[in-house]
RNA sequence: GGGAGAUUAGCUCAGCUGGUUCAGAGCACCUGCCUUACAAGCAGGGGGUCAUAGGUUCGAACCCUAUAUCUCCCA
């Protein structure tokens, strides 16, 4: 053996070259036992980039393939999340690539208001500045200024895992077209009379003060801990009356303005109409009947705080009751609590308090723990409190009905579709979308306030434009420019995001609000749009892929994307969602670093069907790993192979024809999962075909005696094949199949298997199939009787067949003698003497096996295996119906007593077919 | 409270229009092998009343009805 000194690659610009001191007989020895991924993968990334592969521009003549990023936020690191997620994609793109499609890839961030606020915040908080001694230019240049930094981690993480983007198109939501986008379609929709200004129940932080949405509310699991408190109310003019309610919100009580009950709960149908008198404060408040109210919880009688509750605010509406908001934005009570000892005191410690002095003042029934939902920020965990607040809406009903229609007929597809479901129930009960959010990170909300009212402002997308509307708008013409006081909100971010389909293709630079659609697209956006699929959670159905459509339709008059991909959620072995508060997420470039990207990949794909969630499991990494070093071995082994002089060899005919045809069924069945967006299946199937049936199968088969040369033709066929198996793994695992297809052929300039064609599949000759699976078996089965019968590997047998059909064998045979160590394979109608038999599929077996084997043993070993076969016919008998058995049961017992059977090696799963299909013929 | 879905081997999941690819795969486990590409490997093996109970059918993992358990979304 020769050494081989020092490093194997040789990096000169993206060539490899092979760094031998020695002229090697065997090619083979280049190669290392085992891969090493980590240059590799470096080295063609950049090979890639450099060669400008990844770039697309409008081309009319090709279809094109688009996909645009679930852009992650800024404030992000990637996570088990994304890399599933742009592993998906990044197949589906490598895949139209090859398939000779326009594929582009847009990647892009997303600003995320709040979280970057928060990342903000907290920076300067260590830097020792506080945001509220800061202006929000001076602001905004310290949250530019972080975005600069670390905005971009995330995309350059994905390079690592071998995403095929087009950067030099990488999008940001506050990129100057994309903000004017954002504005525009602001201004639009407020023209179109879309936007509204309104009095909500709002999620209200009151730490971070500032509206949050729904998603960005979390419960704890099982609910927290909480005390209800019983507190009776006097009935107005009636002294020795009361009325008791339940609340877990004391504080609130000084904000309620009506006692409500259910019209239906017969024990308030007296007090109805009447007044009660809030304690302490002793506001005289309704007795009303309300549906709402649940006759079972509490008291049955609910106290109506329209500022403080949504279904209050709900109920408020519906009998036209005031609104007393007690509450100050960072959670303390203020003057309408009409208690001036709690002015000015947080909400918490006036609970504390107020219970105390209602239990004083007899007004406290009884306080008792139990376990309800609190909904904490998710930013600053503090407790949401439900609040009366100014704020933008979009009003959705209208918006939503091509949007819901369009999913419905399936002109959207969604994969998988169960979600269409839960889309068409989400869309026909939409609520209003609340957009204003209480932060300066965003795109500032384009209305000018001119006057003191909540009606003086005009929307415009610029200050000039603004202030000649202003001017009209107030009758004063004096009004100046610094007169005008933008609105402080920002947007929230899905206000911004459910246009990126179309604004990373500049879709809005040249939009006229004439008629209320993009009638001049951008080249890009007329080329690339409606784009090709969207790959993403299913978490964000509404708050992200609902909205796009509804722009889409809106804006372009056409679907955003033709189908969606609903991935699932990334799980650990608990079942938990991975997340970083958890601490529960591997970190993916550990994995990478540990397994391979491409092992990473085939990994997170192995278990991941549309839109069900994955139990991650380093395992499956490492099973990827490992299939790639089957790759790199099966590689080693064809490099190896010496040429012969001869041409052919007329044994392994039957081989390559059989490899050739479950080839092409192989890449039909691939193409059919793909269809479906089932790339687990595809990918399992392949791994099983490369796995078992090349390397497995077809490389032992066709491999020369050791030391032994191949013949040119098989060589040649082998070559091609691996070739092609490689171009079906090309977009799971990018980075081996690039180098593996290098090694295996020298290659010309720009010859790279990530344009390689793909391969296309078709209608297989199933006899050719069929004969090699038939040999394959008879291989096994004698593998089996060898083992079980103590003949050693390799020591010859005489095999005589009883077959129905001679031909399937007879192209095999001269193979099989060679593999399979058998010193003859005899076509027969008889049962040779001294013979054990065997069953490949109905076909039946003789091995002479003469005295080789005790008679005693095996007969005792086949006993066992009979009773444990009967054992199993008692069960199928007693647990099926019991109707017409006697037809059945002489044909399952003859087989059982080994009469007619050739053998009366039946086994489990044999036994259990001839009792079905039997039971089927009755 | 309103919806959507799930339950198949120890684990994670396939299983299409009910019937010879109907009980499968991978992992895990057990046994034997450092056999000449690969121990990150090879050859074998055990393991399931298809959640429960009824029903439809000649025939059910599959269709229907209940029940149980779990998950997710919305309120």
């Amino acid at each position: 053996m020769l050494a081989i000194i020092g490093i194997n690659y040789y990096l000169c610009g993206f060539k490899t070259f092979a760094l031998t001191f020695f002229i090697l007989p065997n090619p083979s020895l280049i190669m290392e036992a085992k891969y090493s991924p980590q240059a590799v993968e470096a080295k063609w990334y950049a090979h890639w980039q450099q060669k400008g592969y990844f770039r697309s521009t409008p081309d009319p003549k090709r279809e094109p393939y688009t996909i645009v990023i679930p852009p992650p936020n800024v404030t992000g690191i990637l996570h088990m999340g994304h890399m599933l997620n742009n592993t998906i994609q990044d197949v589906l793109i490598r895949r139209a690539r090859m398939q000779g499609k326009n594929a582009l890839w847009v990647p892009g961030t997303d600003h995320a208001s709040i979280a970057t606020e928060a990342k903000v915040v907290g920076m300067l908080r260590e830097r020792g500045i506080k945001k509220s001694d800061l202006s929000r230019d001076n602001f905004l240049q310290y949250a530019w200024e972080w975005k600069q930094k670390y905005g971009g981690i995330i995309l350059e993480q994905l390079k690592k895992l071998g995403a095929s983007c087009d950067w030099e198109r990488t999008a940001f939501t506050m990129d100057d077209a994309y903000y004017r986008a954002v504005i525009r379609v602001f201004v639009d929709l407020y023209r179109k009379g879309h936007i509204y200004r309104g009095l909500r129940i709002v999620n209200w932080d009151c730490e971070a003060l500032t509206t949050i949405s729904n998603e960005e509310v979390r419960y704890a699991e099982g609910g927290e801990a909480a005390t209800l408190h019983y507190i009776q109310y006097p009935i107005a003019d009636d002294i020795d009356q009361w009325i008791t309610i339940a609340t877990q919100r004391p504080e609130t009580i000084m904000g309620d303005v009506a006692i409500a009950v259910n019209p239906k709960d017969p024990r308030y149908q007296a007090l109805l109409g009447k007044h009660a008198l809030v304690p302490l404060i002793n506001r005289r408040i309704p007795i009303i009947a309300d549906e709402y109210v649940e006759i079972e919880f509490g008291t049955g009688c609910l106290k109506v705080t329209p500022a403080h509750a949504s279904e209050d605010y709900e109920i408020g509406l519906r009998h036209n009751l005031p609104i007393i908001d007690t509450l100050n934005a960072n959670g303390t009570l203020n003057e309408l609590c009409e208690l001036p000892e709690y002015v000015g005191k947080d909400r918490f410690w006036v609970r504390d308090h107020i219970v105390e002095r209602l239990r004083e003042d007899g007004y406290l029934v009884k306080s008792e723990s139990f376990i309800t939902r609190v909904g904490r920020s998710e930013r600053t965990n503090s407790i949401v409190e439900p609040k009366l607040s100014l704020q933008w809406f979009i009003s959705m009903k209208k918006l939503c009905d091509p949007a819901l229609e369009n999913v419905v007929n399936g002109n959207i597809n969604l994969y998988p579709d169960k979600f269409k479901n839960t889309y068409r129930h989400w869309m026909e009960n939409v609520r209003d979308w609340c957009i204003s959010r209480q932060l300066w990170w965003g795109h500032r909300i384009p209305a000018y306030f001119y006057g003191k009212g909540d009606d003086d402002f005009v929307v415009a997308e610029t200050l000039d434009e603004a202030l000649s509307l202003a001017q009209h708008a107030s009758g004063n013409k004096q009004l100046t420019a610094a007169d005008l006081r933008q609105d402080d909100d920002v947007l929230d971010t899905w206000a911004s995001s459910w246009l990126w389909p179309i604004a990373v293709f500049d879709g809005y630079e040249n939009y006229s609000f004439a008629d209320g659609k993009i009638q001049q697209p951008t080249k890009d956006l007329a080329y690339y749009y409606p784009t090709s699929v969207l790959v993403t959670a299913p978490e964000i159905l509404f708050f992200w892929v609902a909205r796009m459509i509804i722009a889409g339709y809106e804006y372009m008059g056409d679907k955003p994307f033709k189908d969606v991909y609903l991935t699932g959620i990334v799980r650990d072995k608990l079942g938990r969602k991975m997340s970083k508060s958890l601490g529960n997420s591997p970190d993916p470039l550990l994995l990478i670093d540990q397994y391979s990207a491409d092992g990473v990949r085939t990994g997170m794909l192995f278990s991941s069907p549309a839109g069900n969630d994955l139990p991650f499991d380093e395992k499956l990494c490492e099973q990827g790993r490992n299939f790639c070093n089957k790759l790199w071995n099966a590689a080693r082994l064809v490099k190896g192979w010496q040429l012969s002089p001869n041409t052919q060899n007329p044994d392994t005919l039957p081989v390559i024809a059989w490899f050739e045809q479950k080839l092409r069924r192989t890449i039909a069945d691939m193409d059919a999962a793909y269809d479906q967006y089932k790339l687990s299946e595809a990918l399992k199937t392949l791994y099983s075909f490369v796995w078992d049936d090349f390397c497995a199968a077809y490389l032992e088969l066709v491999k020369p005696d050791y030391e032994q040369p191949i013949d040119s033709h098989t060589y040649t066929q082998t070559i091609a094949f691996f070739d092609q198996l490689l171009r079906l793994l090309h977009p799971f695992m990018p980075f081996i199949t690039e180098e593996l297809y290098h090694l295996l052929d020298n290659r010309a300039d720009g010859n790279d298997i990530i344009i390689a064609p793909y391969p296309k599949g078709g209608n297989a000759d199933e006899r050719a199939i069929a004969q090699g699976d038939a040999a394959l078996e008879l291989m096994s089965k004698l593998r089996d009787l060898r083992v079980k019968t103590n003949i050693k590997p390799r020591e010859p047998l005489a095999v005589h067949a009883k077959v129905a059909d001679a031909g399937l064998y007879r192209d095999f045979a001269p193979l099989l003698r060679k593999k399979a160590f058998m010193s003859e394979l005899v076509f027969t109608d008889t049962e040779p003497a001294g013979a054990s038999a065997m069953l490949v599929g109905n076909d039946t077996f003789y091995i002479i096996t003469g005295d080789r084997i005790n008679a005693d043993e095996e007969r005792a070993r086949l006993q066992k295996e009979l009773d444990y076969n009967l054992g199993f016919r008692e069960i199928t008998l007693k647990n099926s119906a019991t109707k017409n058995l006697s037809a059945v049961l002489p044909l399952l017992s003859s087989r059982k007593n080994a009469k007619n059977c050739p053998m009366p090696k039946i086994k489990y799963d044999n036994c259990k077919r001839v009792w079905r299909v039997c039971s089927s013929r009755i």
